[in-house]
DNA sequence: ATCATAAATAACTATATAGTTATTTCAAGC
DNA sequence: GCTTGAAATAACTATATAGTTATTTATGAT
């Protein structure tokens, strides 16, 4: 294994990917540029077709990539080992701060929903990734419901898209936001504020009482 | 006045902004095409450019515009009229309700936000039209306070964006959501079913005891 | 060593695309 | 009815853009 191989079809693939990652989520895949990604990649534009096919696929495969890292990461978090209330807590943060911390989630998402979904409806991956995404959460709401802090009856679906809404809108929407509502959305006072808030909203919505 | 003008600049203005709106909503600033935009407005590209300079331009008056028939149809619901928790409802119902009739609306509000909102940077027009929209619901919690069935101290501004937040991000995400969720979120019951949680969600967070 | 295969390079192409130049036509004001 | 300026048309252009063709080069297996 020499140090500085010529040709390492791994690495340029990787580089593929992550300059197209950038690419789509600053520029949407309307926006973004074959080229540009290409040349980000410092890799021939001839490689990009030979891995990944054409622009859409490459895209495909962004989205698709974006979605399994995103979901790998909450099932780190073991939501199912401690207590509902702090796991709910802590679900709330990690959506915060995931989406602060990658903001190409966000903007590679609408991307794809603008375009209908078209990339992922025969993604059996995604299916697979968030079937357990989707227990996870009922599986949390059953636990505090049977040790009497959580309301009954709470669909998970209808939490798990609350929870991320309040987090993604507000930061999706921070630019528009910040000539809308007058205000600087991101200084560190504000982002410490927004992630109680949001804390908040959740505990109301899925506690029995006042949570917190 | 004859019947068949052959001129009448109102009208083509208004037929380019109409189809600039729908090919914009459709595919976002960056995969929008002015050829496209030129024809369904059955207008020479030429005209265009002379009434409105450049693509960008264009993009411009329309989501201003976008925007300037939202907050005038949110004004238009006359919330301080009417009692704290029945306006507050009304609230996220005509919000959700907007949505789900202009999906041109959340497409133009997330293509702005991808361009970090450069097109309303300057916009004297956006500044007006949501500063009162933010002093609507500051009222309407003070009246809610006084009146004893709203919290106090609350934000009015995280209570708007958390307002919009439920609705927009449902919708914006119902074509990855069906596949992430694995289930339809745009049947009539699912409308109705979302409606309701939002409002519950809404009101849970801004009411002292149990809302509804 | 050499051979087969995949990695990488270089140069190219057809078309799409935003924006322009030049010209014609209508209609209102005198 | 003539003039003038704006509305509308037609045809054009430079460049950007996704994708290709053709060729060379490194590497692992034999």
């Amino acid at each position: 294994m020499p140090m500085k191989q010529t040709r390492n079809p791994e690495k340029t693939k990787i580089r593929i990917l992550k300059a197209a990652t950038e690419e789509f989520a600053l520029k949407g895949l309307g926006g973004a540029r074959v080229d540009v990604i290409s040349s980000r990649a410092r890799v021939q534009k001839r490689m990009m077709y030979h891995y990944f096919g054409n622009k859409e696929e490459l895209f495909r495969i962004v989205i698709e990539q974006a979605y399994a890292d995103f979901r790998l990461a909450e099932e780190a978090l073991e939501i199912d080992k401690i207590a509902p209330i702090s796991g709910m807590k802590k679900l709330v943060a990690f959506t915060w701060h995931y989406f602060v911390a990658h903001p190409e989630f966000i903007t590679l998402v609408n991307s794809e929903n603008l375009h209908k979904a078209r990339h992922l409806k025969a993604s059996r991956r995604l299916r697979a990734i968030n079937k357990s995404f989707v227990d996870r959460m009922a599986t949390l709401l059953e636990r505090g419901e049977k040790s009497g802090v959580f309301r009954a009856g709470l669909d998970p679906v209808q939490v798990l898209i609350t929870l991320a809404s309040v987090s993604y809108y507000y930061l999706n929407n921070r630019f528009t936001g910040e000539i809308v509502y007058g205000r600087k959305l991101l200084t560190p006072i504000a982002r410490k504020k927004r992630l109680a808030f949001n804390t908040d909203t959740i505990l109301r919505l899925v506690c029995i009482e006042g949570g917190a």
